[in-house]
DNA sequence: GTACCTGCAAATTTTTTGCGCGACA
DNA sequence: TGTCGCGCAAAAAATTTGCAGGTAC
Protein backbone atom coordinates (compact mmCIF):
# COMPACT_ATOMS: atom_id res chain seq x y z
CA UNK A 1 0.00 0.00 0.00
CA UNK A 2 1.81 3.12 -1.08
CA UNK A 3 0.78 6.60 0.34
CA UNK A 4 0.91 9.90 -1.93
CA UNK A 5 1.75 13.05 -0.13
CA UNK A 6 -1.60 14.22 -0.64
CA UNK A 7 -3.30 11.40 1.20
CA UNK A 8 -1.02 11.47 3.98
CA UNK A 9 -1.41 15.47 4.45
CA UNK A 10 -5.27 15.08 5.06
CA UNK A 11 -4.22 12.14 6.97
CA UNK A 12 -2.17 14.38 9.25
CA UNK A 13 -4.38 17.24 9.09
CA UNK A 14 -7.27 15.00 10.45
CA UNK A 15 -5.14 14.64 13.28
CA UNK A 16 -3.46 17.71 13.91
CA UNK A 17 0.23 16.60 12.65
CA UNK A 18 2.30 18.50 10.56
CA UNK A 19 2.67 16.02 7.27
CA UNK A 20 7.00 15.91 7.38
CA UNK A 21 8.50 13.66 5.63
CA UNK A 22 9.71 11.54 8.28
CA UNK A 23 6.69 10.95 9.19
CA UNK A 24 5.38 9.69 5.80
CA UNK A 25 8.03 7.54 5.53
CA UNK A 26 7.87 5.88 9.00
CA UNK A 27 4.45 5.88 8.77
CA UNK A 28 4.78 4.19 5.10
CA UNK A 29 7.18 1.92 6.61
CA UNK A 30 4.63 0.77 9.29
CA UNK A 31 1.46 -0.03 6.75
CA UNK A 32 2.90 -0.64 3.80
CA UNK A 33 4.73 -3.87 4.73
CA UNK A 34 1.77 -5.83 6.93
CA UNK A 35 3.45 -6.54 9.80
CA UNK A 36 3.87 -6.08 13.90
CA UNK A 37 7.14 -3.97 13.73
CA UNK A 38 9.71 -3.12 16.84
CA UNK A 39 10.81 0.65 16.74
CA UNK A 40 14.42 -1.01 15.75
CA UNK A 41 12.81 -2.66 12.84
CA UNK A 42 11.07 0.58 11.45
CA UNK A 43 14.28 2.26 11.98
CA UNK A 44 16.23 -0.43 9.80
CA UNK A 45 13.45 -0.16 7.25
CA UNK A 46 12.91 3.80 6.91
CA UNK A 47 17.02 4.35 6.92
CA UNK A 48 17.00 3.10 3.32
CA UNK A 49 14.98 5.88 2.33
CA UNK A 50 16.46 8.15 5.03
CA UNK A 51 19.67 7.22 5.82
CA UNK A 52 20.12 10.24 8.43
CA UNK A 53 16.80 9.32 10.03
CA UNK A 54 17.63 9.43 14.25
CA UNK A 55 15.96 6.48 16.34
CA UNK A 56 14.49 8.86 18.71
CA UNK A 57 12.59 10.41 15.72
CA UNK A 58 11.36 7.09 15.10
CA UNK A 59 10.38 6.57 18.99
CA UNK A 60 9.10 9.88 19.64
CA UNK A 61 6.49 9.20 15.93
CA UNK A 62 5.52 5.67 16.83
CA UNK A 63 4.06 7.27 19.90
CA UNK A 64 2.41 9.92 18.38
CA UNK A 65 0.92 7.86 16.14
CA UNK A 66 -0.50 5.75 18.57
CA UNK A 67 -1.97 8.32 20.36
CA UNK A 68 -3.51 9.89 17.59
CA UNK A 69 -5.05 6.93 16.95
CA UNK A 70 -3.50 6.27 12.92
CA UNK A 71 -1.69 2.86 14.96
CA UNK A 72 -2.30 0.78 17.80
CA UNK A 73 -0.19 -1.28 20.16
CA UNK A 74 0.07 -4.96 20.10
CA UNK A 75 0.29 -5.04 23.52
CA UNK A 76 0.10 -2.56 26.56
CA UNK A 77 2.22 -3.93 28.38
CA UNK A 78 5.53 -3.74 26.71
CA UNK A 79 7.95 -1.82 28.84
CA UNK A 80 7.69 -4.62 31.66
CA UNK A 81 7.51 -7.72 32.32
CA UNK A 82 3.97 -8.29 34.40
CA UNK A 83 3.60 -12.05 36.46
CA UNK A 84 0.13 -13.32 37.25
CA UNK A 85 0.26 -16.09 39.84
CA UNK A 86 -3.17 -17.46 38.60
CA UNK A 87 -3.10 -20.36 36.55
CA UNK A 88 -6.99 -20.65 35.68
CA UNK A 89 -8.25 -19.88 32.77
CA UNK A 90 -9.40 -16.22 33.51
CA UNK A 91 -9.05 -12.78 31.32
CA UNK A 92 -7.86 -9.22 31.90
CA UNK A 93 -9.32 -5.62 32.27
CA UNK A 94 -6.46 -3.06 31.57
CA UNK A 95 -6.48 0.83 31.45
CA UNK A 96 -4.81 2.00 28.75
CA UNK A 97 -3.83 4.97 30.83
CA UNK A 98 -2.31 3.78 34.30
CA UNK A 99 -1.99 0.06 32.96
CA UNK A 100 -3.33 -0.90 36.03
CA UNK A 101 -4.61 -5.00 35.49
CA UNK A 102 -7.65 -6.64 36.29
CA UNK A 103 -9.17 -9.92 36.86
CA UNK A 104 -12.47 -11.42 35.00
CA UNK A 105 -13.43 -14.96 34.91
CA UNK A 106 -13.72 -17.00 32.40
CA UNK A 107 -17.08 -17.40 32.00
CA UNK A 108 -17.82 -13.69 32.76
CA UNK A 109 -17.09 -13.85 29.00
CA UNK A 110 -19.21 -16.51 26.87
CA UNK A 111 -17.52 -19.38 25.23
CA UNK A 112 -15.15 -18.23 22.39
CA UNK A 113 -15.25 -20.89 19.89
CA UNK A 114 -13.10 -20.82 16.85
CA UNK A 115 -14.98 -20.52 13.27
CA UNK A 116 -12.50 -21.93 10.34
CA UNK A 117 -8.98 -22.84 10.73
CA UNK A 118 -5.65 -21.59 12.12
CA UNK A 119 -2.49 -21.28 9.82
CA UNK A 120 -0.64 -24.28 9.02
CA UNK A 121 0.75 -26.25 11.98
CA UNK A 122 -0.05 -23.17 14.87
CA UNK A 123 -0.25 -25.28 17.49
CA UNK A 124 -2.97 -23.17 20.16
CA UNK A 125 -2.24 -23.75 23.65
CA UNK A 126 -4.45 -20.81 25.13
CA UNK A 127 -6.37 -17.82 24.48
CA UNK A 128 -5.87 -14.72 26.55
CA UNK A 129 -8.79 -11.86 26.65
CA UNK A 130 -7.79 -8.41 27.54
CA UNK A 131 -10.49 -5.44 27.62
CA UNK A 132 -8.96 -2.21 27.06
CA UNK A 133 -10.36 0.92 27.99
CA UNK A 134 -9.92 3.38 30.90
CA UNK A 135 -10.61 2.23 34.63
CA UNK A 136 -12.59 4.61 36.97
CA UNK A 137 -10.05 6.23 38.68
CA UNK A 138 -8.22 7.41 35.73
CA UNK A 139 -11.92 8.06 33.85
CA UNK A 140 -12.70 10.99 36.88
CA UNK A 141 -9.60 12.51 35.97
CA UNK A 142 -10.01 13.25 31.84
CA UNK A 143 -12.78 14.54 32.48
CA UNK A 144 -14.51 14.81 28.70
CA UNK A 145 -16.56 17.94 27.82
CA UNK B 1 -2.56 -17.10 51.12
CA UNK B 2 0.18 -18.39 53.03
CA UNK B 3 2.43 -21.35 51.84
CA UNK B 4 4.63 -23.68 54.35
CA UNK B 5 7.92 -24.88 53.45
CA UNK B 6 6.96 -27.93 53.19
CA UNK B 7 4.35 -27.25 50.76
CA UNK B 8 7.00 -25.10 48.95
CA UNK B 9 9.45 -28.07 48.43
CA UNK B 10 6.46 -30.36 47.55
CA UNK B 11 5.79 -28.04 44.72
CA UNK B 12 9.61 -27.38 43.87
CA UNK B 13 10.10 -31.18 43.70
CA UNK B 14 7.20 -31.39 41.09
CA UNK B 15 8.99 -28.50 38.85
CA UNK B 16 12.41 -30.12 39.49
CA UNK B 17 13.71 -27.03 41.39
CA UNK B 18 16.14 -26.32 44.90
CA UNK B 19 13.66 -25.01 47.63
CA UNK B 20 15.59 -22.33 48.55
CA UNK B 21 14.51 -19.40 50.64
CA UNK B 22 15.12 -16.82 48.30
CA UNK B 23 12.54 -18.83 46.03
CA UNK B 24 10.00 -19.37 48.49
CA UNK B 25 9.73 -15.25 49.67
CA UNK B 26 9.76 -14.47 45.97
CA UNK B 27 6.95 -16.97 44.81
CA UNK B 28 5.17 -16.39 48.12
CA UNK B 29 4.87 -12.22 47.73
CA UNK B 30 3.51 -12.82 43.46
CA UNK B 31 0.95 -15.45 44.72
CA UNK B 32 0.24 -14.25 48.55
CA UNK B 33 -1.27 -10.28 47.18
CA UNK B 34 -3.23 -10.75 44.05
CA UNK B 35 -1.85 -8.70 41.29
CA UNK B 36 0.17 -8.28 38.45
CA UNK B 37 3.45 -7.66 39.41
CA UNK B 38 6.27 -6.44 37.70
CA UNK B 39 9.59 -7.50 39.02
CA UNK B 40 10.83 -4.27 40.53
CA UNK B 41 7.40 -4.67 42.34
CA UNK B 42 8.44 -7.66 43.84
CA UNK B 43 11.71 -6.91 44.48
CA UNK B 44 10.61 -4.15 46.87
CA UNK B 45 8.06 -6.23 48.49
CA UNK B 46 10.64 -9.24 49.38
CA UNK B 47 13.75 -6.94 50.52
CA UNK B 48 11.45 -6.46 54.16
CA UNK B 49 11.59 -10.35 54.35
CA UNK B 50 15.14 -10.59 52.69
CA UNK B 51 17.11 -7.23 52.84
CA UNK B 52 20.04 -8.67 50.97
CA UNK B 53 18.53 -10.34 48.02
CA UNK B 54 19.28 -8.78 44.63
CA UNK B 55 16.92 -7.72 41.68
CA UNK B 56 19.14 -10.16 39.46
CA UNK B 57 17.83 -12.93 41.76
CA UNK B 58 14.03 -11.55 41.30
CA UNK B 59 14.19 -11.57 37.53
CA UNK B 60 15.91 -14.99 37.34
CA UNK B 61 13.71 -16.55 39.61
CA UNK B 62 10.52 -15.06 37.95
CA UNK B 63 11.62 -16.54 34.54
CA UNK B 64 12.43 -19.37 36.49
CA UNK B 65 9.04 -19.91 37.55
CA UNK B 66 7.38 -18.94 34.54
CA UNK B 67 9.33 -21.62 32.85
CA UNK B 68 8.05 -24.40 35.07
CA UNK B 69 4.60 -22.93 34.78
CA UNK B 70 4.21 -21.80 38.23
CA UNK B 71 3.50 -18.56 36.98
CA UNK B 72 2.21 -16.58 33.89
CA UNK B 73 3.45 -13.68 32.31
CA UNK B 74 0.57 -11.24 31.69
CA UNK B 75 1.88 -10.53 27.78
CA UNK B 76 4.22 -12.08 25.95
CA UNK B 77 5.52 -8.88 24.04
CA UNK B 78 7.00 -6.67 26.96
CA UNK B 79 9.95 -6.33 26.30
CA UNK B 80 9.62 -4.11 23.04
CA UNK B 81 6.53 -1.87 21.22
CA UNK B 82 4.68 -3.39 18.58
CA UNK B 83 3.06 -1.62 16.43
CA UNK B 84 0.04 -2.38 14.64
CA UNK B 85 -1.33 -0.91 11.43
CA UNK B 86 -4.99 -2.42 11.13
CA UNK B 87 -7.25 -0.77 12.81
CA UNK B 88 -10.43 -2.88 12.37
CA UNK B 89 -11.27 -5.01 14.75
CA UNK B 90 -8.60 -8.56 14.39
CA UNK B 91 -7.07 -10.76 16.53
CA UNK B 92 -3.80 -12.17 17.08
CA UNK B 93 -2.18 -15.51 17.08
CA UNK B 94 0.91 -15.57 19.10
CA UNK B 95 4.00 -17.71 18.67
CA UNK B 96 5.28 -18.18 22.93
CA UNK B 97 8.67 -18.90 21.30
CA UNK B 98 9.67 -16.90 19.45
CA UNK B 99 7.11 -14.43 19.67
CA UNK B 100 5.92 -14.34 15.85
CA UNK B 101 2.45 -12.22 15.97
CA UNK B 102 -0.39 -13.58 13.20
CA UNK B 103 -3.68 -12.01 12.54
CA UNK B 104 -6.48 -13.74 12.41
CA UNK B 105 -10.11 -11.84 10.98
CA UNK B 106 -12.71 -10.91 13.56
CA UNK B 107 -14.75 -13.52 12.64
CA UNK B 108 -12.61 -16.39 12.81
CA UNK B 109 -13.61 -15.96 16.47
CA UNK B 110 -17.75 -15.86 17.14
CA UNK B 111 -19.02 -13.18 18.49
CA UNK B 112 -18.14 -12.85 22.16
CA UNK B 113 -20.25 -11.61 24.79
CA UNK B 114 -19.93 -10.65 28.32
CA UNK B 115 -22.71 -11.82 30.92
CA UNK B 116 -22.38 -9.55 34.19
CA UNK B 117 -20.99 -6.74 34.75
CA UNK B 118 -17.56 -5.10 34.65
CA UNK B 119 -16.24 -3.39 37.96
CA UNK B 120 -17.33 0.16 38.97
CA UNK B 121 -16.73 2.42 36.32
CA UNK B 122 -14.92 0.83 33.80
CA UNK B 123 -15.41 2.30 30.64
CA UNK B 124 -14.32 -0.44 27.72
CA UNK B 125 -13.23 0.75 24.56
CA UNK B 126 -12.39 -2.50 22.69
CA UNK B 127 -11.50 -6.18 23.31
CA UNK B 128 -7.86 -7.85 21.94
CA UNK B 129 -7.75 -11.64 21.83
CA UNK B 130 -4.68 -13.45 21.88
CA UNK B 131 -4.44 -17.27 20.83
CA UNK B 132 -1.27 -18.56 22.59
CA UNK B 133 0.54 -21.35 21.10
CA UNK B 134 3.42 -22.46 19.16
CA UNK B 135 3.76 -21.92 15.33
CA UNK B 136 4.91 -24.40 12.78
CA UNK B 137 8.71 -23.42 12.59
CA UNK B 138 9.14 -23.62 16.10
CA UNK B 139 6.74 -26.56 16.67
CA UNK B 140 9.48 -28.71 14.15
CA UNK B 141 12.09 -27.40 16.11
CA UNK B 142 10.98 -28.33 19.20
CA UNK B 143 9.91 -32.05 18.59
CA UNK B 144 8.29 -33.69 21.63
CA UNK B 145 10.06 -37.21 22.29
C1' DG C 1 6.80 34.15 12.15
C1' DT C 2 5.57 30.67 15.29
C1' DA C 3 4.92 26.40 16.77
C1' DC C 4 6.13 22.08 15.99
C1' DC C 5 9.66 18.60 14.45
C1' DT C 6 14.33 16.62 13.84
C1' DG C 7 18.95 14.80 14.97
C1' DC C 8 22.28 14.25 18.33
C1' DA C 9 24.10 12.90 22.56
C1' DA C 10 23.40 11.80 27.07
C1' DA C 11 20.49 9.90 30.58
C1' DT C 12 17.07 6.46 32.23
C1' DT C 13 14.91 2.29 32.64
C1' DT C 14 14.62 -2.56 32.12
C1' DT C 15 16.83 -6.84 31.72
C1' DT C 16 20.80 -10.00 31.17
C1' DT C 17 25.31 -11.91 32.05
C1' DG C 18 29.71 -13.66 34.21
C1' DC C 19 31.78 -15.00 38.12
C1' DG C 20 33.24 -16.58 42.75
C1' DC C 21 31.11 -18.13 46.96
C1' DG C 22 27.61 -20.67 49.35
C1' DA C 23 23.48 -23.66 49.96
C1' DC C 24 20.39 -27.64 48.69
C1' DA C 25 19.81 -32.53 47.73
C1' DT D 1 30.20 -33.64 47.29
C1' DG D 2 28.49 -31.98 43.06
C1' DT D 3 25.26 -29.15 41.11
C1' DC D 4 22.52 -25.49 41.19
C1' DG D 5 21.40 -20.84 43.06
C1' DC D 6 22.84 -16.29 45.06
C1' DG D 7 24.76 -11.55 45.23
C1' DC D 8 27.51 -8.30 42.98
C1' DA D 9 28.96 -5.50 39.41
C1' DA D 10 29.17 -4.65 34.79
C1' DA D 11 27.02 -4.96 30.28
C1' DA D 12 23.34 -4.90 27.09
C1' DA D 13 18.87 -3.58 25.39
C1' DA D 14 15.03 -0.51 25.16
C1' DT D 15 13.33 3.98 25.71
C1' DT D 16 13.27 8.92 26.98
C1' DT D 17 14.93 13.57 27.35
C1' DG D 18 17.02 18.30 26.46
C1' DC D 19 18.47 21.18 23.34
C1' DA D 20 19.86 23.81 19.14
C1' DG D 21 18.83 24.22 14.53
C1' DG D 22 15.33 23.42 10.77
C1' DT D 23 10.65 22.81 8.59
C1' DA D 24 5.56 22.95 7.93
C1' DC D 25 1.71 25.89 7.83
Amino acid sequence: MRISHEEFRDICRKHNLAATHQRQIIFQAVVARHGHYAPEEVYESVRHEIPSISLATVYKNLHTFVQSGMLREVSPHHGSLRVDPRLEPHHHLVCTVCKAIFDIDSDALGPIKLQGRLPQGFRAERMSVDILGTCSRCSSKTKKH
